[in-house]
RNA sequence: UGGCUUAUGGUGUAACUGGCAACACGUCUGGUUUUGGUCCAGAAGAGUCUAGGUUCGAGCCCUAGUAAGCCAACCA
């Protein structure tokens, strides 16, 4: 009953615009056409996300086809590891193809065309072809080569496939256009010579078809309706139909349905790299472990990392698709992991960073084994033990001598609750030689034990913590990690390459303690570490060495809080203070003032004028002259910087041209209220 | 000096044939809470790149600018 129509994106509504002109549901299919040269990543998931994501929409089949027209740099192992990557997500594909299958098809049309005087055998060097090609502003001009006998040409491209050739000494060409604005259209190649093993097709070929001349007939050959790809891709469209409409008029009757190509804008990740070479280097100079390293952006890396399936579909569905460029920011990635994890992911207590607490009221060689939930979100997850005694490990962290108010972890004399045991209160420290602290002592309240009901029990207490028992915790080895790179687009600077913004801490390896009932947990598995974030068991793990990998931490408001008050310290400067802090330029607040200005009643403008001209004291002429540029609708604005111009003036500041036709610009506006504040300061 | 594409809060995406600029993330409040998590309630943040034009009315249509991206591999 839910008539909720959500928006269509650009993509949806062509297909449905075609739909409506009587393309034919059952005529609807699509592909997504890895090269087997690399491993799939983030990006990747975007365009497999669309396609895939239309086939199920459509209820239409979705082919996974490899472009394998390289055997220089293709491998099976790649062909493997994307399909398992798809799999995983949870999508299935049609048919598995390779381009390669349609070899003997391609060349059959390439022999047409150079019967139809459509293509020729070039015979230069790349270094003459690529001058002749011109340049973007350039025409290019024709080979000397373009205008062989079609007897000559048959003759050559027949031996070119022999392999009486060496690589290079030939290519062949279409005959389009060498002036045409289009680079690609300057009579682009469409078989090269490359004496290389294919992964598929071994010595059988020694001639092997370019991108523009495979991908598009292999879309036609599918009879794909529509081939979505990036916007990279955008200039290749002409080529694309120019090919394509040549072998139509041979074909039409054996593949009826013209493909067409339409572009989006590949997805872009904050902080990280998508470049597959890029991605390689990382790995080849040992940056990273390999391709599945969890730092990596591959989807190998992720899901060795702890991402699910689910999260992933997520994100991509929630970053939309149009054809601007576009950078996501990690956050969004990380909330739907979060979100997908909270679900799902059992809670249990592990302490990363250890100091040892002793209670020292509680009895010597005493253990419990108390009661905890296992996920308070979800109803069937169930309960476990947990064991407790005199000794326990609880986070640095969770403890001060000495805190204010707003901290609400153990300090001396205060009270916390143990998560799913009893109230405690800090009571002294141990510490050693060089001051720090080695053992916290405290007392704990013997009625309060969670979940007895007993009035203790249902104490208010500021804060809980979690712990593990030192006699029962577990070893466990955990990494953490770190974005890979410090800038927000590490290879978007010209000048500077992306490896220098490396984060050398990408990775911190901790020895942690577990509570016992970890020592059940399988490779994969995925745990929410109470208080602390999501981790999962990475695949080093050994029967007696458990190694995890933190996914993501939890959303934490504290420590956003802790950095404000850091810097809010009286110590620190007030002038410092106005750059990092929520507290803003005064420009700024008066550009706000001025957006609302004209839409208040006449006593709050009064009053919001005086709050500007307050302001205005604090305000530099470098701050307020790039105002005088504000568009001249923005009358609020304007306004605002008039006020603020003329506290200027009457501070001293002398008229310059700019600010002269500032004002005259607004002596000659429309609207009263400007005129009479330019009035004023004219 | 060319061609193509794009321009909406900090980020991403909407706004059906012109009609109160919406949703998500992020940020900030407050409430609940045995996770400073989750959940709940709320707030701030955009005059839709600029200048003109058409219109009762423009983010959307028209004109001219500006800015950004892509295009010169025997890569895909």
């Amino acid at each position: 009953m839910s008539e909720e129509k959500k928006s269509l994106n650009f993509i949806e509504q062509i297909i449905e615009e075609d739909l409506a002109n009587g393309i034919g549901k059952n005529n609807l299919r699509f592909r997504f056409p890895p090269e087997p040269n690399g491993y799939l990543h983030i990006g990747h998931t975007k365009a497999i996300g669309i396609s895939f994501g239309l086939g199920e929409k459509y209820n239409a089949p979705v082919n996974l086809r490899f472009d394998d027209t390289n055997p220089a740099k293709e491998e099976q192992e790649y062909v493997d590891a994307i399909k398992e990557d798809i799999t995983w997500l949870g999508y299935k594909w049609d048919k598995e193809l390779y381009s390669s299958d349609y070899f003997q098809q391609l060349y059959d049309w390439s022999i047409q065309f150079i019967k139809e005087g459509k293509a020729y055998v070039d015979s230069q060097s790349s270094e003459a072809m690529a001058e002749q090609k011109g340049t973007p502003t350039q025409p290019g001009v024709d080979s000397p080569y373009r205008n062989r006998s079609v007897e000559e040409n048959l003759d050559l491209f027949n031996r070119m496939k022999n392999g009486e050739f060496d690589e290079g000494a030939h290519i062949l060409r279409a005959k389009i256009d060498m002036k045409h604005p289009n680079m690609l259209m300057r009579d682009p190649i469409m078989y090269r010579i490359l004496k290389k093993h294919h992964h598929r097709t071994g010595d059988a070929w020694c001639i092997y078809p370019m991108y523009d001349w495979t991908h598009g007939e292999s879309d036609y050959i599918e009879q794909i309706s529509h081939s979505l790809c990036s916007l990279e891709f955008k200039p290749h469209r002409e080529l694309y139909n120019w090919f394509k409409n040549q072998v139509y008029d041979y074909s039409k009757n054996d593949y009826p349905m013209l493909p067409k190509q339409r572009e989006f804008a590949r997805l872009n990740l904050s902080y990280t790299i998508m470049s597959k070479r890029k991605l390689l280097q990382l790995v080849e100079e040992g940056i990273v472990k390999g391709w599945d390293d969890p730092r990596m952006p591959t989807i190998s890396g992720l899901r060795r990392r702890g991402y699910t399936p689910a999260a992933i579909r997520k994100f991509v569905e929630t970053v939309g698709v149009a054809k601007r460029d576009n950078v996501i920011d990690v956050s969004l990635l990380e909330f739907c992991i979060r979100e997908d994890l909270n679900k799902t992911a059992p809670r249990v207590m592990a302490v990363l960073d250890p100091v040892k607490l002793v209670i020292t009221n509680y009895p010597e060689g005493k253990e419990e084994w108390l009661e905890a939930e296992n996920n308070q979100e979800d109803e069937d997850a169930g309960f476990r033990k947990v064991p407790f005694s005199k000794e326990l490990y609880i986070e640095r962290d969770d403890f001060k001598e000495e805190a204010n108010s707003k901290y609400f972890r153990l300090s001396l004399g205060k009270e916390v609750r143990l998560k799913n045991a009893y109230i405690i209160k800090g009571e002294s420290v141990v510490k050693d030689v060089n001051g720090n602290i080695s053992e916290i002592h405290c007392t704990y309240d013997a009625d309060s034990l969670s979940g007895t009901g007993t009035e203790a029990s249902l104490r208010k207490v500021k804060g809980t913590l979690h712990w593990v028992s030192i006699k029962h915790a577990k070893k466990a080895e955990v990494r953490e990690y770190d974005r890979l790179f410090m800038d927000e687009a590490p290879d978007s600077h010209q000048d500077i390459d992306f490896m220098e913004f490396i984060n050398p801490n990408s990775l911190k390896i901790v020895d942690a303690f577990v509570e016992p009932s970890l020592l059940d947990a399988k490779i994969g598995d995925r745990f929410q570490f109470q208080r602390l974030g999501y981790f999962s068991v990475d695949k080093d793990t050994t029967s007696n060495h458990l190694i995890f990998n933190k996914i993501v931490g939890l959303r934490d408001t504290w420590s956003k809080q802790e950095a404000i008050q850091e810097t809010n310290k009286p110590s620190a400067k007030v002038n410092q203070s106005q750059q990092n802090l929520p507290q803003r330029k005064a420009i700024d607040i008066i550009q706000q003032l001025g957006k609302k200005y004209t839409n208040l009643p006449e006593d709050k403008q009064l009053k919001t004028k005086t709050e500007i001209q307050e302001l205005a004291e604090n305000v530099t002429y470098e701050e307020l002259s790039p105002l005088f540029a504000i568009a001249t609708k923005k009358v609020g604005t304007r306004i605002a910087a008039m006020i603020t111009l003329g506290v200027l003036l009457n501070k001293g500041l002398q008229k310059t041209p700019e600010i002269n036709e500032f004002i005259q610009k607004a002596l000659d506006d429309s609207d009263p209220l400007l005129r009479a504040e330019a009035e004023a300061i004219k």
